[in-house]
DNA sequence: CTGAAAGCGCTTACAG
DNA sequence: CTGAAAGCGCTTACAG
């Protein structure tokens, strides 16, 4: 390890930006425009100040500047969202854009129910003077959630399954193409009687990925059959519920397709405790694409969503404004979800 | 929603330290020693100073105290974990302890074989000014972090399988114990020719649970057998490999102990690419109880460590000194991993 | 036990 | 295009 003195302005503390004013022969108002890439700077005066900043090794307080701004250069991630998974590649992806903005990651789970959420969120946001917040389902569909931040006059961008917003504040996650492209698998392997797992409907994603679901079915000539269309829960248990409900069933699915993973594995469990033997005896098709989806037997064919994609589109949405650009021109890609072909769903018989 | 005007001092901005001075009528640096606990305050003035704090719903600007105290109220924590669950866990008990307390949590992925690494923490702690940073595995075990930690003079709590460091800044999460209830598990189940696949060398959490497990097999009159003990790499892929190696043995082994649950559902891959069933031909037993061991077939018996808890012991020990409490002196409990008997491991026939 | 002054490191008006 | 003054909301010395 190098870290040894080459590091300029080493002398003890950091370098100020009065350091920098008084090398570069400046007012440190000048500085502060450089930093903040004000226009208002001659190219020969601003390049002057920023040699000086690059040599004294300069980084701006963002203690300082967010006191002197009202805001601060924090980030909130505010979730709900209970998949481990889910939460850190979103993290992961909302870190990707902030590297290199001065910009930091504040983690804030929270629970819908509580009757504190409000409050909860209140005092977070205006407490830390957040720079912006960045939601994922279900709590980024939470109108109450919504008009609080704009009374704090807090930036947010939400993640949902359906554009619930203005563009800029947006990233649509178009999971029905997902659940499409399941329904349109299932079919081509010859299966007809086909049956549906949903989850919570506090979950908008639950009804937007069931109607992708039985409208590219019907698409295809299979008409979902009322009677093998359950409502789950999002977990295991009620998808072993479910896989029950439907195999006892006196002309039992041939395939089945849950809204996440966990109620897939639940189905397979159910089907197992049944004696059938997977996949023979019964397809199943999942949507998350969890890690485990691979690392079970048979392995879970499942419906992926570029969440990583997600977090980092969220946050260039949220940085687009300090970029000088307008968000709602930023071109970002569409969120394509992809259906990722294993083993547990194989042709009917 | 009933965030109405109730809410005191809402006329337009929050209440500043100035205006409980004013209202209070003493200097808000007596307001400043009531907020910091300060000692040197009279009761009756603390009580009226208090009172007028509640009655505005003053909070004390984070930004300003920092950019005064010269640290601010953010703990990082600084990880390289790659398991989700584990991450996820961990941020949910230290924000359990961090609740009420004033403090932040920054989140901050890392890698340590980034040639980048010591820089990008030195620029992550100095700028930040950080409170406090917790890490965990593997990255908690590199002495040149800790090393640059202490020399930016960053208070630090390590999580790791044994104490590389002094009481106050550690949490201990003695993964032998763990290993070793394994170990009386599969050999009081009868098993005698029993598989050990080992995880990342670079994982100290490595050779800990090996260690624990193979003394307590020997307490047992179960002595390893060398050619049972193989390499893994704490990957699912790495399960796969050694449960071939294993299995493919003169004289296979009749149960596995595998180091986590990723390189479990590996070598019960490879059982069954070998047509065996399972849990009748091999017994096998993970260690890190993932929500996916509950939802595999046959369920994964494995060893269960309180992630949370000890995100939580680790930023109590960060708060300890903010609390007037001595750090080495705080009464934690030991953390104790426990086995979760499920179905993956069955008497020997 | 309490307070007036100076300062933390920046930025916002306001001039020029 | 550039700068001197005042201020963001706190705390640290230093007095008393």
């Amino acid at each position: 390890m190098s870290d040894d003195d080459s590091r300029p302005a080493k002398s003890g503390k950091r370098a100020t930006i009065n350091d920098v004013a008084r090398v570069a022969e400046v007012s440190k108002k000048t500085v502060s425009r450089v930093i903040n890439q004000s226009p208002f700077v001659r190219q020969d005066t601003r390049d002057r100040v920023q040699a000086v900043i690059d040599e004294l090794g300069f980084i701006p307080d963002p203690q300082a500047r967010g006191l002197a701004f009202r805001r601060s250069f924090l980030v909130g991630m505010i979730y709900d969202q209970p998949s481990p998974t889910y939460v850190v590649n979103m993290q992961q992806g909302i870190l990707d854009a902030l590297k290199g903005s001065g910009l930091e990651l504040v983690v804030h789970p929270c629970s819908r129910t509580s009757p504190t959420l409000l409050e909860d969120i209140r005092g977070f946001v205006e407490r830390q003077r957040l720079f912006g917040v960045i939601m994922p389902p279900s709590v980024s569909e939470d109108e109450a959630v919504i008009a609080l931040l704009r009374e704090l006059d807090c930036p947010y961008v939400r993640i949902a399954s359906v554009a619930l917003d203005e563009p800029q504040a947006m990233v649509v996650t178009n999971d029905w193409m997902g659940a499409a492209e399941a329904a349109r698998h299932l079919a081509d392997l010859g299966h007809r009687r086909i049956g549906l797992v949903r989850g919570l409907t506090l979950f908008r994603s639950s009804a937007v990925r069931s109607k992708g679901f039985i409208d590219a079915l019907a698409d295809r000539g299979v008409p979902l059959d009322p009677a093998y269309d359950i409502q789950g829960a999002y977990t295991f248990e009620s998808g072993v519920e479910a896989g029950h409900a439907l195999l006892s069933l006196p002309e039992p699915p041939t395939a089945i397709f849950t809204l996440n993973d966990d109620m897939a594995l639940g189905v397979m469990q159910a089907a197992r405790e049944r004696g059938l033997e997977l996949p023979r005896d019964l397809s199943v098709v999942g949507f998350d694409d969890l890690p485990m989806a691979a690392r079970v037997w048979p392995n879970l064919t499942s419906v992926r969503l570029p969440i990583r994609d997600m977090g980092r589109m969220a946050a260039e949405k949220l940085l687009a404004p300090m970029r000088g650009v307008d968000p709602a021109k930023l071109v970002q890609p569409e969120v394509r979800p992809a259906l990722v072909v294993r083993h547990s769903a194989i042709p009917n018989r």
